[in-house]
DNA sequence: TTGAAAGCGTTACCAA
DNA sequence: TTGGTAACGCTTTCAA
């Protein structure tokens, strides 16, 4: 059943049946109604291929995820935070066109969904502080949101969660709970959040006069290596950390199996708290078992991250020439969980 | 540029410069090559939408990824799947259309691919023994690839490495080493691999006539806990395994853990081999640290199935009425790594 | 408030 | 081997 045929069941121009299924306001309610119960009853959708070249629209949105050889692994929130966008954008008839590129191919990959207006409008994940992305996407004039922020994080739209605050409330958990040797694994600093976490626990840290161990605070690309590492290196050197705050869940992996083997238990000798909400999307793999790490970004937290950076995403399609949209979060802390006791 | 714009600059039909830059055979291979020369010099690209329109192909391809409640995680497997897979649909011309929805939503997720036409083929993931989207597909004619096998493998391409070989190999692997206490932690066997994996490691320990231990053998949803909790069990009732043969990264996660913190070194004191292909999507994570688990299937051989499934899938879309497809792979054995001596 | 008709940019059929 | 032209199914402009 096509427009030609709906309408003249109807008796009616097929203009005038395109306007009343699309919420034109010329059109007369009774006719409408009338309409929208034809459609309904013929079981009528739109032609997608049509109506993206009779409107010059692509109805999707482009998710490029970069693929580094460093890479193990893909970060699993990936997967909550694209289930949640792809709700919004199915709500709204979008498509979700997923690219995974070697990290070299990423600009090409833009370039080509510029040129083919293959896609509305792009999903830029975990930006690095001079992320290129974003001039390149503002010369090929293709609307896009960043999950996070660059290092300049002006003229353009982006979503990010507070970390600075995440990481100075996770540190005062561990200050609360009376940790004073908490080590730091954090992510490369040429990642923003990386830096802004690492602002939040030296904020915490100063607050309650605790100086800070400087070589139990590293910054590396986010494997379970560099956490198991890090973690065996600081604890066999005698007088460990008692407590360990990683920027991923990944590396926090590699901490509970360096504690393991010397034969120390997480939430009772040793406590991990982790913060990953899907801006880092370095060789991340994600578990949260109960009496493993606590986490202070929930899968569901995630999802609604996803959601809402869609909600903002599609709007900056029908508005290209509105002011940037900025929205910081506040993270869904959910702490409290098998952290640890205080040590003695 | 358009069509009609390069077939006026170039004093041809719009049909013919059509032809020459499709490959058809009628045309004049020096007029094919004037043309394709000024589509170059014009940096002309056909208009995807108006070709969609036109041959009512969508050239997309889609992917569903069931979510369901119990899931933590996505199988990093995913991602080299899908890079494989995007690979070759984008070197065809083909865009990748992701769905991740809700294990209730799958059959909508697909009547309606089907509904509106936009997309010409699917890839079918993690099949379990009588997976209903093989008769729903078949019954929608939208043409598609499983990778794996349901119980009753007929009718239907698909594309499944050979796990009862990498199971049956894996098992005397562990045997070669000296291992007799091996334990099996395996997927839930409404999952067509997981029996075949059982029916592997039975053989292997049958050929040498070494008895597994029923209470080693566990079958369930692969999450860490799931491994972490059978590990524990066979750990703390004395005289437990010495080697772990794990149906994927996750519960080999848990088993890492639980070996850890009773002070048991993996690679010297217990052994744990996993092998995941990718075929389950069911809360896996991934890891391939060395001293951590030794894998029988590498990223770049899954890497390749993509390829591979994507090929096969693609050629389903133009022959749609050959018999079905269905190849068997070996995996990409790369044992032998950090997987601990025999016992004495 | 409705309708006729002109696109949108291809592909594909039928003639030449 | 090439060209004219009718689809493809919608949206949108212009008239009524």
């Amino acid at each position: 059943m096509n427009l030609k045929q709906l309408s003249e069941s109807l008796g009616l121009s097929q203009t005038t049946v395109s306007r009343a299924l699309n919420g034109y306001p010329e059109v007369r309610e009774e006719t409408r109604l009338r309409v929208q119960a034809a459609a309904e009853a013929a079981n009528y959708t739109p032609n997608a291929k049509a109506r993206r070249l009779a409107t010059g629209r692509a109805m999707a949105i482009g998710h490029v995820m970069p693929l580094t050889g460093k890479e193990e692994l893909v970060n699993p929130i990936f997967a909550d935070f694209i289930a949640g966008a792809g709700e919004i954008y199915a709500r709204e008839g979008y498509d979700l066109l997923l690219s995974m590129v070697p990290a070299e191919g990423t600009e090409a990959a833009y370039r080509q969904m510029a040129a083919n207006a293959s896609v509305d409008a792009v999903m830029v994940q975990a930006p690095t502080m001079d992320d290129p992305r974003v001039p390149l996407l503002q010369e090929l004039g293709l609307p896009f949101l960043v999950h996070g922020r660059t290092g300049a994080p002006d003229g353009y739209s982006w979503l990010d969660v507070a970390n600075i605050r995440a990481f100075r409330r996770a540190t005062d958990f561990l200050l609360d709970l009376g940790h004073r040797k908490i080590a730091l694994i954090n992510g490369q600093e040429t990642l923003d959040f990386a830096r802004r976490r690492r602002l939040g626990f030296e904020q915490a840290m100063a607050a309650r006069e605790v100086s800070p161990n400087a070589a139990w605070m590293r910054s590396d690309v986010m494997t379970e290596q560099y956490g198991y590492r890090a973690a065996c290196e600081m604890l066999d050197a005698g007088d460990g950390p008692t407590a360990f705050l990683a920027s991923s869940i990944i590396p926090a992996i590699g901490i509970r199996r360096a504690a393991g083997e010397r034969g120390l238990r997480i939430g009772r000798d040793v406590s991990i708290i982790c913060h990953d909400d899907g801006l880092s999307y370095m060789g991340n793999e994600g578990i949260s078992a109960p009496d493993g790490p606590a986490f202070t970004a929930t899968r569901s937290s995630i999802r609604a991250a996803g959601q809402r950076c869609a909600e903002i995403l599609l709007s900056l399609i029908d508005n290209p020439n509105q002011p940037a949209i900025q929205e910081l979060w506040d993270t869904d802390l959910s702490l409290g969980r098998s952290t640890g006791p205080a040590p003695a």
